[in-house]
DNA sequence: TCTTTGTTGAACACCGCTGTACGAGTTACT
DNA sequence: AGTAACTCGTACAGCGGTGTTCAACAAAGA
């Protein structure tokens, strides 16, 4: 029988292990516990190791963030529609851009992409979806148009890091960039 | 006085860390000096700290490849000498990407983009060229342009290092994207 | 109430890394 | 030939992290 008790340990722990994180990908477990106001060895004793804490935060992070991006409104114009999927995505991004860092270092190849997979289908209807209007160019691999926007919000959030880049300005910046990039070439 | 001896040390120092931090970010001093043919303690003795070895190990790459750059003819149709540079970035930022990495969480903040001023410099001229004979765009900052380039470039890395994209259609899907990014939109 | 499930801090072993010290040996330069 | 510069391996101290053990204690749930 999981005790309710524990239960709520396990959900404050998974919290804290957002929130370090996302300060700082290279939080340590002890900097995590405290944060969730448990002693250390509670929480090894939920998470065997701290890479099943790290995918535990990533795979949440991903859930709540797939929730926001489900609430977008998809229909009419493909490039409006993808002008909203792309501001909703890059406050996600800017948010958790230091535990995908973490999650980077730490989960084995390819755990990030089969996480990003819901997430990533949305993107992939709208576009093609656009493409079938001939409004998206058609001479490049969807996957690579994908990963394109995906880069270029995490480089804006790299940017904004290092203080080149004012952050107001940035989803500005992302959407058009991104318009541009997926504009059939003029013939 | 220097020996000749000692200058030699140095020198295959600087090789062997910039090719044990191109192949693994987190390589260890240790690693570095096995990889040079010279004890660990000889390395201390030439480089105080891991950091300053990092720093030598980046600084010499971006001499190197800014001497490749170098090489690159900028002159006539921007679009075009844009497509040669960037695919000549490219082949460096491929090159590298690992060594970036461990420049970032090693160098201060500031000390990378500053020992890019050289490239950097480049590539603004020609994007200036550019804006001014009209091929691209104005509507955003050159700075933006520029830090674009570069982060497509390295989401590009990412994708072969993650097995999902194939080397040999990186250079293509890179120049026809940054181009299409930096083409004026239609009115 | 009473048993099961959780929690706790302190202590420990372990790991790999960085940086230092030492003493003996080797090599370049004059 | 002689001196200063350099190199070597080994050994050590320190750090910060991970993961485990233990023994005492607290609380949920039937």
């Amino acid at each position: 029988m999981v005790r309710a008790d524990a239960q709520r340990n396990i959900n404050a722990i998974a919290t804290a292990a957002v929130d370090c994180l996302s300060r700082d990908p290279d939080a340590s477990v002890a900097d995590i516990a405290k944060a969730a106001g448990v002693g250390r060895v509670t929480l090894y004793g939920h998470f065997p190791s701290r890479a099943d804490l790290v995918d535990a935060a990533f795979a949440r992070a991903i859930e709540d963030g797939d929730a926001l991006l489900g609430a977008v409104d998809l229909d009419g114009d493909p490039r409006a529609a993808l002008t909203r999927l792309v501001d909703a995505s890059w406050e996600l991004v800017n948010r958790f851009r230091s535990l995908l860092l973490a999650a980077q270092h730490t989960l084995p190849p390819g755990r990030i992409q089969a996480l990003h997979e819901g997430p990533a289908d949305r993107m992939r209807r709208l576009l093609e979806r656009g493409r079938a209007e001939g409004v998206f160019r058609t001479d490049l691999p969807t996957s690579w148009l994908i990963s394109t926007m995906q880069h270029v919000m995490h480089g804006a959030a790299d940017e904004i890091n290092a203080g080149r880049l004012d952050a107001r300005d940035a989803a500005r910046y992302i959407s058009t960039t991104v318009l541009a990039a997926l504009t059939p070439p003029a013939v």
